[in-house]
This record gives C-alpha cells, structure tokens and sequence, in this order.
DNA sequence: CTCGACTCCTGCTGGC
DNA sequence: TGCCAGCAGGAGTCGA
C-alpha cells in the first residue's frame, strides 16, 4: 500500500531509468484503471522525452517534452516493474520466499500490467496495478496543482509548510478523531494508515483523540515525528507489505522497523515489561485499524 | 460544512 | 489438504 516514502521510493527508481531518455513505444491494455485513462495517451507518450519527475503527496509527476505531464497514482496496489526488453519477466517475488510459486496457481508476471513503456535504451517499465485503484492522467506541465486530483491538497509533510502552526491550522475546528484528520490529504499530503499509525505512537498521541485538540503542545511533537518517520522509510527503500515492490524490484526494508503498525498483541516497544502495558492494541476507526499502545498514547 | 458509510478491486490469510 | 469468506485499504462520492 504505498505512501509516500513509497511513492518516493519508486519514483526515484523510475527517475534513474527514465530521466532525460526517449519513451519510444506505450501501450494501454485497457481502457481504465480507476478512471479512463486520456484519451490518445498511448500516442502522446510514444517518442516523447522524459525530462524529469517530482511528487506530489503520493502522486508522481512525469514532465514530458511538449508541454505535458503525466500524473500517476499508485493506488494500493500499484508497482512499476522495470526490467530489459529483452529479458524475461521475472517471477513475482513472494514475501515469505519462493514457496507460493510451486503450486503452479499464481498469475503470470506480467498479469494487470496495465501500461507499459520502452526507453530507446531498451528499458521496459511496466505498471501493474491488481485492484486497479491506481490512475493515470495528463495534466498541462506548470498547472498541476490546478488537477482535480491535486487542488486542494495540504502541505508536504517533508517540506517547510508543514508546521506545527499550519497543522494546528488545518486541524482547528475538526471534531474527528486525529487517526481520521491525518489520512485526509487536504490536512497532509502523502500520509496512509501505516505511517500515521507510527507517526502518532512516536509522538505519544492517542489515535481517538480529537482532532481539534491537537495544537500547541501536542502539534509541535506530532509535526517532527511525522517528518522523522516519513524521512526513516525513505532511507530504508520504503516499505514493503504483501504486494508492492520498488521500481528495480527490490523489497524496502522499513516495514522490519514498524512499532506498532500490524503488531496487536506484541510488546510496546516503549514500556518493555511494565506491568501496565499490555502491549500494542488495535481498533477500527472508520472502517480501517489503527494500532497504537494504549498506556503511552493520551 | 463536516463527517462517516459505502464503493471500487483482487490477492492473501486463516479457519474450518 | 482445499476451499472460500473475510480482510486489506486510498480516496472519491454521497447522504445524514
């Protein structure tokens, strides 16, 4: 499920193949993913430079020469695999080793590659995308932000607009819970169920607490921890649960960091033995877990 | 305006 | 050992 360290992550392996190179053939195998993709997008890419790539809470932008840009959401499922023209696909790399792979059940490599593209040094990049909540759009490069998809979205929590007092701001006046707040890309830009976990057990703040309540204080710890989380994960190559692997098809390491995120029931790493903790718990806020340490986090 | 429920989709997991 | 229900979740949409 990528975020943005993960987002990050592939769009700078995307970047080392694709910056500054000719796309020389695209092809679509659908018509959509989550949305239609633009029409003729397949023409527009084709013969096109890439001339280079940023993004945009978790969102990736691809300038093209000619005056486009090519918005790309990862979805939940979204991977870009990146491999030769020439080389055969490699297997699907299962997290707990090669034992999946035996039964003979599992899907071609190369199944829900939705969108692919060769470079005239012979890379081939492929966008796999199984649950299709992914999308690919075209936006006029310089009127980005102007994107459905990207007007009205909050700051970058790595930039120097996510402060304290701007987080303080956008949370005013919010009564849902400060788990809920943070998903919501117009508070923050990028952040996801794992990282928001992580960012409020660090920071010793209760996933019910309202949102309103976090400021001052409280927003001046949360803001650094969600920096320090997000800037860890990106260090380590992202993270990397069940199905999403990096551009170079490397698996991030991050997810052998979590404190607390899918570990309901294991020690609280920040009260080893005490007898008042009973370790990392779980509950369901709007519709979605949240794992947090009920003894530390107020 | 604000918030929560619902929806999309497929692969993986766990319980029987 | 195999089957299948249930879960996973980003984010737009809609109804209260």
């Amino acid at each position: 499920m990528p975020e943005l360290p993960e987002v990050e992550t592939v769009m700078r392996g995307l970047a080392a193949v694709l910056e500054g190179r000719r796309i020389t053939a695209a092809s679509i195998s659908r018509p959509d993913l989550r949305w239609p993709f633009p029409p003729g997008l397949a023409a527009r890419l084709s013969g096109a430079r890439v001339l280079g790539f940023r993004r945009r809470g978790k969102y990736m932008l691809m300038r093209l020469e000619g005056g486009e840009s090519v918005l790309i959401h990862l979805g939940m499922s979204g991977r870009m695999v990146a491999r030769r023209v020439d080389e055969a696909p490699r297997p699907r790399m299962a997290p707990q080793g090669a034992a999946s792979d035996a039964r003979g059940h599992d899907n071609p490599p190369d199944a829900h590659e939705h969108m692919v593209i060769e470079t005239e040094e012979g890379w081939r990049i492929g966008f796999c995308d199984p649950r299709r909540f992914g999308c690919v759009d075209l936006v006029p490069t310089g009127r980005e932000e102007e994107h459905r998809l990207l007007a009205g979205m909050g700051p970058e929590p790595l930039g120097p607009d996510f402060t304290a007092a701007a987080l303080s701001a956008a949370l005013a006046g919010r009564l849902t819970p400060i788990k809920a707040a943070l998903l919501d890309q117009k508070v923050v830009a990028g952040l996801g169920n794992i990282y928001v976990c992580e960012a409020l057990y660090r920071a010793r703040i209760s996933p019910r607490r309202l949102a309103a309540s976090v400021a001052g204080a409280r927003a001046a710890r949360l803001v650094p921890e969600v920096k320090a989380v997000l800037a860890e994960s990106i260090a380590a190559g992202g993270s990397s649960l069940r199905d999403y692997v990096r551009a170079d098809g490397e698996i991030g390491a991050f997810q052998e960091r979590f404190d607390v995120y899918d570990r309901e029931g294991q020690p609280c790493p920040r009260c080893p033995g005490a007898p008042a903790c009973s370790g990392i718990a779980r509950l369901v806020q709007s519709g979605r877990s949240t794992f947090y340490c009920p003894r530390t986090q107020r």
